[in-house]
DNA sequence: TCCCTAAGCACAAACGTTTGTGCTCAGGCT
DNA sequence: AGCCTGAGCACAAACGTTTGTGCTTAGGGA
């Protein structure tokens, strides 16, 4: 036995209350008064009556009639990591501005759960889609997105998006994690470990070739094995860590591909009695609002988290609000690198 | 020019392509086949039929005809905060879980959002709210709870929701402070500068409800100076905390409200050349995943912010599937104090 | 042969809006 | 007096479901 809807106060008891018909009042309410010729007597007192009745109009049966839901559909792999709560927030705010209301879907890390949250998305007849995907699978998306329903990839685009026409909209990791190396080795490191997330997904994918683009710009030999880790957490950072530590003793700087993996690090280092950055340098990507209380500031390579919510929160509500569907674009924000006290010179 | 829904195969659709009723169609998708004694057969032609033209149901038509929508309303002050954001995670985890979903609404910090917010939800016809106020006003919330919808306040209580016959369930912050501070005392502490939050909110009586408690119980008179601040922000511990340095030249340790607080704290402790646990002991309310990386990892009192979200969750979801009301209840949570390496002992 | 029963489905109303169209009445003009 | 016009509102359909009830047919028993 569930529960029914509470406030129930609909237009034809404010009719009733007024003694007009529904649809006067609803063209009342709706301020189309003097287009439908409906004296301003009879308005005073329909808003009166409306207002002791407590009438709230009914989003469903508007949404029924107007086929529109006003609701778009956010959905990231955890909404408790920083990342992706400071998205929603901008989506979120940007989304009430504009009279829309966001559903929430969080896929904890799971393709299987994303791709049916992904269903009940669409069955909750949302304007558009947000989506931060695992970054695994593909597939779902591009159905969604061939039944015309509006959808923003941000973050992990998956190598097949960027050649499907999805929208997406995702920080330009190559170009800061170039940046970044350059640093480490404009300050005389040569064997640069690095910790990477989930292989396979862009953001991985990227700051590696941003990592052999800065070696090749100095002329380094690349070496595959100086890339070890398998996840954006802090025990795949801190075995990663370990692993290079071992396997290269004269390893002199470390590239954390998340502050995640720089956390891990930071332990593996700790636990053999080294520090930063004395015995090693560490960077990362991804900044924290911790970070700089760190017992070593990190230097890192942010993300304008702010300016990716921003921006796909525009590119779907001007979707919604034009009707019309945008062509394909890849928008890249750029990421900042942000100097600190983590790299120390060698010679 | 508003973009109408994709989607768009009904039953009708269905049922035209079958050459049944809407009825059946209905009805066999429901699984109410043999309930009305539909053919083996049918059911499996519709089904098949269902599929090819990729029919969802449309949760809107459903709600409107049922009165039932499946949406809670979630509404915190800031998702991009890590404490609400983990609890938002929870409940979004049990909602799906229960075949809900979540609309998810971000006041930004300000009561008037908070309160059209509020209406919103109401709006769309939500069949639960869980709130986690700004905890300044309390009246709008009084008003949804007379509608007969169900709320839960996490976190925030007002003084007058206690009052009230409100849902709540919110950390003991009182006992696991007295701890705290216990600890300091134990420590030889005996000048303890507090850095507070919003005062007024819930959370701050209490923590200084319980810092009173624990000096009573040591004999240690009160000294209502020693409380500084008004923001459970960076800027608010950085200033509260050079006021207590400067006023109390005989202040051995600082108890910052929030992890906020405490990195203010941490800044203005530098700032003047003193390091913690040295010359200034500092312990923190709420933890982070951060925190044992900082500089001097800091001893806090813990929040359970995963079972907070779940009890939440839990109220919220058992009164929507019985349609009954709980009673007035306050809900505690303890808190767990995790010692780390920030209380120095004096004599 | 007739009636009854059960199987198998169709009809129609209802949920609360919005909106195109139609209806009525009063007043002014000829 | 008759007609026209515009003011002021009501009627009804539609959006896509769900569900109570009614209808038709086939088959079996008397």
């Amino acid at each position: 036995m569930a529960s029914s809807i509470p406030s129930t106060t609909t237009l034809r008891d404010v009719a009733a209350a007024t003694g007009v018909s529904v649809s006067t009042v609803s063209r009342a309410l709706a301020g189309k008064a003097e287009a439908y010729r409906i004296s301003q007597p009879t308005v005073d007192l329909i808003c009166r009556r409306a207002n002791e009745l407590g009438f709230v109009p009914s989003q469903v049966a508007r949404s029924l009639r107007l086929k529109k839901t006003g609701l778009i559909g956010v959905l990231v792999p955890d909404i408790s990591n920083a990342f992706f709560s400071a998205i929603a927030h901008e989506i979120t705010r940007a989304a009430s501005d504009n009279g829309l209301s966001v559903v929430l879907s969080d896929s904890c890390d799971s393709v299987v759960r994303e791709k049916t949250l992904l269903k009940q998305l669409q069955g909750r007849q949302v304007e558009g889609i947000i989506i931060c995907p695992i970054g695994i699978e593909f597939s779902h998306l591009q159905g969604i997105h061939q039944t015309q329903l509006p959808i923003i990839v941000v973050d992990r685009i998956q190598q097949r998006v960027s050649r499907s026409d999805i929208i997406s909209v995702t920080t330009d990791h190559r170009t800061a994690t170039n940046e970044l190396i350059s640093r480490l080795v404009s300050h005389g490191h040569r064997r640069i470990g690095v910790l990477q997330g989930l292989p396979g997904t862009a953001p991985c994918r990227e700051r590696i070739a941003g990592y052999r683009e800065a070696l090749r710009k100095y002329r380094i030999p690349f070496d595959p094995h100086l890339i070890a880790g398998d996840q954006f957490t802090i025990a795949s950072g801190r075995n990663a860590c370990e692993q290079l530590l071992d396997t290269f003793l004269d390893l002199t700087a470390v590239f954390a591909m998340s502050n995640q993996n720089a956390l891990g690090a930071l332990q593996a280092i700790r636990c053999r009695g080294l520090s930063v950055p004395k015995d090693i340098s560490l960077v990362a990507f991804d900044d924290h609002p911790f970070i700089e209380f760190l017992e070593t500031p990190l230097t890192t390579a942010t993300q304008d988290v702010k300016e990716l919510g921003q921006v796909a929160a525009k590119l779907l509500i001007d979707q919604i609000h034009s009707g019309k569907r945008l062509p394909k674009t890849l928008h890249r924000i750029p990421a900042k690198v942000v100097e600190r006290h983590s790299i120390a010179t060698v010679h």
